[in-house]
DNA sequence: TATATACTTGACTAAATTAGTCAGGTTTAT
DNA sequence: ATAAACCTGACTAATTTAGTCAAGTATATA
């Protein structure tokens, strides 16, 4: 069970957005060199950010990106799900009815997994893109 | 993020052999069939499971697998922990004071993907093997 | 208007991981 | 003796991940 480095380099470098986001717009270039992510990484990521409407881009010289939304309004369950970072912990299909291996039943441990993966979701859900910046801002008071 | 099919196999074998424990030793050609899962590949899960104490086997016919403890003291944790389906949300080495990628620093994120990680461990700390036996005999009654 | 900066798109690939299979054992009840 | 069942280690095909690479287009500004 872990964690893909597009989804975390897509919440790394929104983060680092959101930062400087009421200035100016933000160019990937400086995103790539402050967090250490390769740029190209970085324009598939926000390629598919810009799709779902969590950023908009300015092009041309000075351009970048910006938050499409408020940070508050940007919740961790967006970005990963703009990036196709998806919690997927039962192996069969959610809504069909039958189970794991195409069987007639459920298995034995549907039920568990579907319970974990709301349990994740609720994390994703309650987090927005704000809380993490302020949570970067509060520790350098 | 998702779960692999060990770890989702380990689970769903233990619950099957729980619920027969108290008989016989149970073989992994029943779970095989049972739970539609191959059984050389049983065989591996079964070897973890038994170096990390949690089923202990009987050899020869009319062999095959008993609980080590009862299954209330079986947690999810230990069960999962012994598959090495580890939760790993965090890029850098916890204990290491630097960052993710050998930088001098924590990341942006790294807060946020300890909270996680430990989010998705309590919920395996708090579920036992009997829970999941229980959850799964309820729906016969 | 030339140029440099920055976004845009799509194809490609090396490395790692997963999900098993396969072959050859050993042990023990009957 | 034999069959059931555990035991071990090596091997592999398929998939996924984590990028790279190439060839653009758009625009501010000198
Ligand atoms: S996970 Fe849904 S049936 Fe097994
Ligand atoms: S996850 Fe620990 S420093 Fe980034």
């Amino acid at each position: 069970m872990k964690l893909t480095s597009k989804g975390r380099y897509a919440v790394m470098a929104l983060v680092d957005l959101a930062r400087f986001n009421n200035l100016n717009p933000v160019s990937l270039r400086d995103i790539s060199l402050r967090q250490g992510i390769s740029l190209d990484y970085l324009e598939q990521i926000f390629s598919k950010l810009r799709k779902k409407e969590i950023v908009q881009s300015v092009r041309g010289t000075q351009g970048g990106y910006v938050l499409s939304k408020k940070a508050k309004e940007i919740k961790l369950t967006n970005i990963l799900d703009a990036v196709d970072e998806k919690v997927k912990t039962l192996q069969c299909k959610k809504e069909s009815k039958k189970g794991c291996n195409g069987r007639s039943t459920k298995c034995l441990t549907h039920n568990l997994w579907d319970e974990l993966e709301n349990h994740i979701n609720n994390f994703f859900e309650k987090k927005s893109l704000d809380d993490l910046v302020k949570d970067n801002t509060e520790k350098r008071v």
